[in-house]
DNA sequence: CTCCACTGGGTACGTTGTACGCGGTTGTGG
DNA sequence: CCACAACCGCGTACAACGTACCCAGTGGAG
């Protein structure tokens, strides 16, 4: 009914024009769902536990939210709030896009479940459209709305594949209650199964020489990132501000002047 | 209590010793599933749902699975079945590298509701084991097992990040019922009201001007598979046998270097 | 002042996953 | 060959979920 009459989430107002003021509000709503799901994983973030949270009635939460699906997308439009993109494009676009790919990535790390939120159909928060301003900004001097799309989309999936490999393990890890070491203890009978089959030996090889997944994650992060990053410099003409010159196609090696400040 | 004595649901058997023939069995059930997700999304998949589909009692179906999340392991694993590869390693890396790329793609294509299942701790299933198996048996005779990890990551990365944005537009778009250009139609009022507001300049140009979103996915893909492979064979030694020469001969079998167990 | 569009929130309904227990079936030990 | 225990399919039941509906109050507009 009236509810349908609304596009989409962000065109309903928050509030109407008359009546008593409203006790609470819908950023103080998406907060703490936000605070419940961080704490707890998205699926403890109920109604009900997201009213008590903020000491309200279930239902009065429906004041505000016309569904929880739209609550969601409300706290994921909130989180693209936290990636710091002010001051973008300031003139040098490498140190703009690492400062964007650093700030995407920790904002996955703290918010592990945005994972299991399928971006959909583009939702258009007012976050969001800000991070697009700024972000497809850094680019836009410099190459076609078509080429800076495809920049940003492979930028996006790099830093969204990489993380969510991670993110995914810690929720999943929180979610057993299982600490890691305990998780490893409890899997050790099936891995042992399977290495001593004899009928896995690359995965054999995996559990007992790889060092990989004990690295760093900031150092593969950094280093893939250089990757990507060194790709759209090819692309870029040489008018391009950056603290880098662009390179060719088939550098690799030491990773030479990190770009200062 | 019994349950909690597996370690997972690929260590708990199937069938017992004794007892009455059951009627159904973990592969229908799994296949029931799938088809359901496939038709109507992963959430009609619900345990009531699977056992009609087969013709079961709903509580029918907890002789053979544990739980629903123990179900969604099963489907998932299925679905890893379903990407061809065998016959690897051919000789040629980058062929087989590429048929794993494009079946993978193709899967997810079949089954998007795979991008809400979040792939979590590595799961292990035995099609996936087989799958680990013969893709990083592609490369593991040119270089080491964390390198080697390193590059399926990557490749894992690209597909899925490439694949998840159209699957999710997919799902969004019949979870919402409506057509793509219905869609399109009745978020218009708040796209135009965006534009209309001059505050997005660049929203509103890849509104007006961008072509990119009409161009062909296959020819995004492709191009994009491409420069992970480019890259990829950077680090390749020279003996990798690839499509580039015709070197019937260079091709050096499992044997890489030192490696016993 | 009166009015009524609004407020917070209690109750209730349909749907979900699944614990429990039932009567029937069947491989196996005595 | 037979009794028994282990298994089968599945009906019933329950807690938790999202949310529709309804209510008694509240406060700005006329």
């Amino acid at each position: 009914m009236t509810d349908a009459e609304y596009v989409n989430i962000w065109m309903r107002p928050e509030r109407p024009a008359r009546g008593p003021k409203p006790a609470y509000s819908r950023a103080q709503i998406t907060e703490a769902a936000v605070r419940i799901a961080d704490a707890e994983g998205l699926e403890a973030a109920t109604m009900r536990r997201i009213a008590a949270e903020i000491g309200a009635g279930a239902m009065s939460l429906y004041r505000y939210v016309p569904s929880r699906d739209n609550l969601i997308e409300l706290m994921a439009d909130r989180l693209m709030g936290e990636i710091d993109v002010t001051d973008m494009p300031s003139g040098d676009w490498r140190a703009d896009l690492t400062r964007y790919a650093d700030g995407l990535r920790a904002m996955w790390l703290r918010h592990p479940w945005i994972a299991t939120v399928q971006r959909s159909l583009p939702s258009f928060g007012p976050n969001q459209l800000l991070l697009i301003e700024r972000l497809m900004g850094v680019l836009d001097a410099f190459v076609s709305i078509d080429e800076n799309l495809g920049f940003v989309a492979m930028l996006n999936g790099y830093v969204e594949g990489t993380v969510r490999e991670e993110v995914s393990s810690a929720e999943e890890l929180r979610r057993s209650g299982l600490s890691e070491p305990e998780w490893m203890a409890r899997s050790h009978p099936y891995v042992d199964q399977l290495v001593k089959s004899g009928k896995y030996p690359i995965f054999t090889k995996i559990v007992t020489e790889a060092r990989r997944p004990h690295l760093s994650r900031e150092d593969q992060f950094r280093h893939g990132l250089k990757h990507v990053l060194d790709y759209i410099a090819t692309a870029l003409p040489p008018t391009a501000g950056s603290a880098m010159p662009a390179s060719r196609e088939g550098r690799e090696g030491q990773d030479g002047p990190a770009q200062g400040s």
